[in-house]
DNA sequence: TTGTTAATTAACTGTTGATTTAATTACTAG
DNA sequence: CTAGTAATTAAATCAACAGTTAATTAACAA
């Protein structure tokens, strides 16, 4: 639940990736628009939901017939907290290139 | 094999999660020494790491009949890259811990 | 109550994943 | 070349996972 292989685990199917990163730039949906426009089919994007919420990426708000979703910030802090743990490490390397770092900067000067 | 699922299915795993940690931790290292002390069979391990070499994760370098494994930065930078475009997303709501921020503030004067 | 909509759970199928033991490849040393 | 060591691939098993259609729960409105 709240341990990292658990939570890349929720994020390893390319499915509930995408949903994560919908809910992350649209902000909290329910179930039903997350279910619009994607080929699968609603108990399929349920059961995704319940994976998400149970390893702790996801929280549900009921409101009425709806569930509305949103992304707990907890989980993106979890997951930055070990990269930046390991920061040291593939920093080293950060000559070879301008990724992570790069995409950090553009951001740092608000 | 450069998107983030794949990266995260890679990670997934408790063992092969501790693999890459421990190849942070104690640099590159063969298959033996990583198949030392855990309980899992040998060509389990072998498994894992090609699981986690096809991922992208980690690299190869044969040396004789030794394999000498370690972490590829850019595994890492990816992720972190990923978590800092978000950034404005989970640090919305950082003022309710310290997690991946102060973490970040420490090793950040150097 | 009856019907409608939102979403889930149930039951089932096919695929992928982790593990083991046994066999194989490949390098090194005598 | 023979033996030993490092590591992998092969073959088989069992569990977990993603998807489907069908059935169920729950809220709301007439």
């Amino acid at each position: 639940m709240t341990n990292l292989p658990t939570t890349f685990a929720a994020l390893s199917d390319p499915t509930r990736f995408a949903m994560v990163e919908r809910l992350m730039a649209e902000g909290a949906l329910p179930a039903g628009a997350l279910s619009a426009g994607v080929e699968i089919s609603a108990p399929a994007i349920s059961r995704h939901l319940k994976t998400l919420r149970a390893a702790g990426v996801i929280q549900q708000e009921v409101k009425g017939t709806h569930r509305i979703y949103s992304v707990r910030p907890e989980a993106l802090q979890m997951i930055t907290a070990w990269t930046m743990s390991h920061r040291e490490f593939w920093e080293s390397s950060m000559n070879r290139l301008e990724m992570a770092l790069s995409e950090f900067q553009e951001t740092k000067d608000d």
